[in-house]
DNA sequence: GCTTGCTTTCAAGCGCGCTCGAAGCTCTAG
DNA sequence: CTAGAGCTTCGAGCGCGCTTGAAAGCAAGC
């Protein structure tokens, strides 16, 4: 997946104490005001920021899951708030989120603060599986590290 | 995905003291002798028992992951050791290993201990993928909190 | 002996999420 | 004016990991 490099990005930027970082990113990311370059990105820088290749961004405004405006010429100008969407969207694609299910929270969203509460539902959902997905993980972590202290020659191999 | 129901036995057994009860699973399910009800089980036992359809079953041995015996009538017969590697496979293609790696792990296992330096690594480059991935999974999960902050109507929303 | 439900093999099909390629338009540098 | 890079849309293709279906054999109860 080419997505895994944003997420090579974004845990680089998030090696400092965790609470604060991750507090930081949320305001990045999510609902502070523009910051400094509010300069809206071609397609091309876009895709390179988050991670994405051009072809998968395309698709993804083809699904409705971002609305980047055009210039003069058609082409795609790319806002630091659709830059955020992006990025939410890249997170929830790797936490597992199917297209579907992501489509129709984004529909939500776009149809305002009526809809929060199934929103709301949604992220709860979404949370619960992330839950799970990382208690498996777990457990095949424990797993390989078994088998490496085996493969050690561990005495309680 | 079928095989999320063998992760929920194996979760709802593993509830107790973490360390103790892992490495129980492991005298379980790796290396242990074999233990009482050590009658073979058809496909369809197999495959109730590690979550997976009997179809899957079928599919990784075609593909080489797992050799069940044959009863007189052709009908496969799945040993305690099979049962074994059905969980160790299942584990490792939940935490994302591909197919392909798993096949090649595998055929290291049949050629015998001098494959174990390969082996080892494998297994390394797998716990390094998991541990990987738990972080990209903590960034999603704390994304969906945010998420849910907001939509409770938190002050700090 | 018949039925019912399991088993076998084999090959084809599928769903997801991209990914690619073609054909053509636009911008910039030289 | 031209070359080359990057943008557009559109539709088709693909890789992975199953999943399904067809056709037929075997087992157990009535």
């Amino acid at each position: 997946m080419a997505t895994e490099a944003l997420i090579e990005r974004i845990l680089a930027a998030s090696d400092g104490p965790s609470s604060s970082t991750i507090d930081a990113l949320h305001e990045l990311l999510d609902d502070a005001p523009i910051e400094a370059s509010t300069v809206p990105r071609s397609v091309a820088e876009a895709a390179r920021l988050v991670g994405l290749s051009t072809h998968t961004l395309r698709y993804y405004e083809q699904e409705g899951l971002v609305r980047p405006a055009r210039n003069a010429s058609g082409y795609r100008e790319y806002s630091a708030a659709d830059l955020r969407r992006l990025v939410f969207l890249t997170r929830m694609r790797l936490s597992g989120m199917t297209m579907t299910d992501l489509k129709r929270y984004i529909s939500l969203v776009e149809q305002g603060p009526s809809t929060v509460t199934e929103r709301r539902r949604i992220m709860r959902d979404q949370h619960d599986r992330i839950t799970r997905q990382i208690r498996e993980l777990r457990l095949a972590l424990e797993t390989t590290e078994y088998k490496i202290r085996v493969y050690d020659g561990h005495p309680e191999g």
